[in-house]
RNA sequence: GCCCCCAUCGUCUAGGGGACCAGGACGCAGCCCUUUCAAGGCUAAAACCAGGGUUCGAAUCCCUGUGGGGGCACCA
């Protein structure tokens, strides 16, 4: 298996889950996990890309077994330290009969394919140098007279290519190009590259987009001019944008992460997504393993992937949903994983955290989080040396700022005097409080909640408290007691 | 324009001639639980693109149309 993607710019979804595919492959057969960098294009090079691709891949727990950075028996494993390799098998091809130099500049090919645009034909090579002799050829070549490859496609019949999820697909040849191999500049393109890597490098499955089936049928010519195995070519469906009305385009990406979402794998681990929800979501996006499980792990994906249950249909990006499965999964994390994963985006927004508190923070946060950095919000009170709460929101619903300050005295009395500041013991005392008052248990928590977390809405309160020490809440309790006083006296 | 692919609830999908007045999930709505928010439980609304065939019988097979997507580079 390999996944071969070029470094042209940032890492997104499809990567994601072409080289899910193949890792799952790889680790279900026994097989090797390869990474191979299609860098042909230097004009196309994007500094760090490759970087990313790793990182993201990482992330995703997508670790390969061989790779330019780590070596393996078929390397190099970038396409551009394989020039020679192309040749040879690009001359091969011209000596079979199969290919041919073309002398063309790329100015007469830009003319012609203006004169069929206007025609309104496809655009397509007019083979004039398909006609020169090849021994002429070959002395203009050895001249250095510039040139590049061009694959010689039959004008007759037709060719038959098996996809593995869509079957036959059956091609006029006449339809199909004299296309270009190898550039003047001596470097292949990925017709030829990749069909020869994925040889070289004992290649069993090729996974890839569709939008490689226009061009697949010429693959398969080169593979059978050449003599070579062909591989068993999978092309999945193309996501398209959550409206399922064509696909994401660079302004869409933006608007995207206004929303808090991103189809860049860099960007959703910096959103607070775990790769077990991204990899779970996208796992099932063109894939499905029976009529109703959705939650997998990735040793789940491992046992139970096949190729038979891809689907061909393109699938439209469903943001909630990796959410729900976002969410999903960080249920399923343990406290430890819960306090260690959380605690980075505490240091981003500039809390300084301990994992001791975190962790016991854990079991409060766990079901109310959809991301990671749902947590900042939601707990930042545990680590702040004072809260703010809002005058009015310290009054209790249905009451007056009064009976509101009565209550926090009267919870400030009772909380200092309790044996010891547990959730447990706590409860049952302010519940009689609130009979006591004459107010509903929920009014009097309101107003505490407010007080001692500055928030309206917060993770459970009593054991909240608990957490923050009675200290601490007695103190906040006196701030909001103040605060009510002068809100009753202005 | 030419070539190729695809088509089930809004979205992801199950289904592959009778087991389907079409199942699951997300989302949405309601209810229950509840100290807020969640989570959880229950219930509801919601689909076989259209037209022709084949067949005793079609979501399923075939054709046409329509719609959507991809490609037509010395990009990948």
């Amino acid at each position: 298996m390999r996944f071969a993607p070029s470094p042209t710019g940032h890492t997104h979804l499809g990567s994601g889950r072409t080289a899910l595919y193949d890792y799952l492959l790889a680790r279900q057969t026994g097989g090797q996990f390869i990474l191979r960098i299609e860098d042909s294009d230097q004009k196309r090079y994007v500094e760090g890309a490759e970087q990313e691709l790793m990182d993201s891949l990482r992330w995703l727990g997508l670790e390969w077994d061989e790779g330019p950075d780590k070596g393996g028996p078929y390397g190099p494993y970038r396409q551009s330290e394989r020039k020679e390799i192309y040749q040879q098998y690009a001359w091969e091809l011209v000596e079979r009969g199969s290919a041919y130099p073309c002398f063309c500049s790329a100015d007469r090919l830009a003319e012609l394919r203006q004169e069929q645009q206007s025609r309104r034909e496809t655009g397509r090579y007019d083979g004039r140098c398909r006609r020169i002799p090849p021994a002429e050829a070959a002395a203009r070549v050895a001249d250095g007279e510039p040139h590049v490859i061009r694959f010689k496609m039959p004008h007759e019949g037709s060719i038959t290519v098996n996809d593995y999820v869509r079957g036959e697909i059956t091609v006029e040849n006449a339809n199909l190009d004299d296309y270009i191999l190898v550039r003047s500049d001596g470097l292949a393109l990925y017709h030829l590259a990749a069909m020869v890597d994925d040889h070289l490098m004992k290649i069993s499955h090729v996974i890839r987009g569709s939008e490689w089936l226009p061009t697949f049928p010429l693959h398969v010519h080169i593979l059978r001019a050449l003599g070579l195995q062909e591989p068993v070519f999978v092309h999945l469906s193309v996501f398209l944008k959550p409206s399922g009305k064509g696909k994401m385009s660079k302004r869409e990406t933006a608007a995207l992460m206004q929303d808090g979402y991103s189809i860049f794998i860099k960007d959703l681990k910096e959103l607070g997504y775990t790769p077990e929800g991204v990899l779970n979501w996208i796992a099932l996006m063109g894939w499905s393993y029976d009529d109703h499980t959705e939650f997998f792990t990735l040793a789940d994906l491992v046992d139970k992937f096949s190729l038979e249950r891809l689907n061909p249909a393109p699938a439209a990006i469903n943001f909630t949903k990796l959410d729900h499965f976002n969410g999903l999964h960080i249920r399923s994390l343990s406290d430890e994983e819960i306090a260690r994963r959380v605690q980075p985006f505490f240091e981003i927004a500039g809390y300084a955290t301990s994992q001791d508190k975190l962790l016991r923070i854990a079991p409060l946060i766990r079901e109310r989080m959809v991301t990671l950095d749902d947590a900042v919000p939601m707990a930042g009170f545990f680590f702040k040396d004072q809260v703010m709460p809002a005058a009015q929101e310290l009054v209790g619903k249905n009451m007056t700022p009064a009976e509101s300050l009565r209550a926090v005295q009267r919870t400030y009395h009772l909380l200092a005097g309790l044996r010891d500041f547990s959730h447990e013991s706590a409860e049952g005392p302010l519940r009689e409080l609130a009979d006591e008052l004459g107010i509903k248990a929920g009014q009097l928590f309101g107003i505490l909640r407010v007080a001692v977390t500055g928030q309206i809405v917060s993770p459970p309160l009593l054991e909240s408290m608990a957490i923050l020490g009675r200290d601490v809440v007695l103190d906040r309790l006196q701030v909001a007691a103040r605060m009510l006083e002068d809100n009753i006296e202005s």
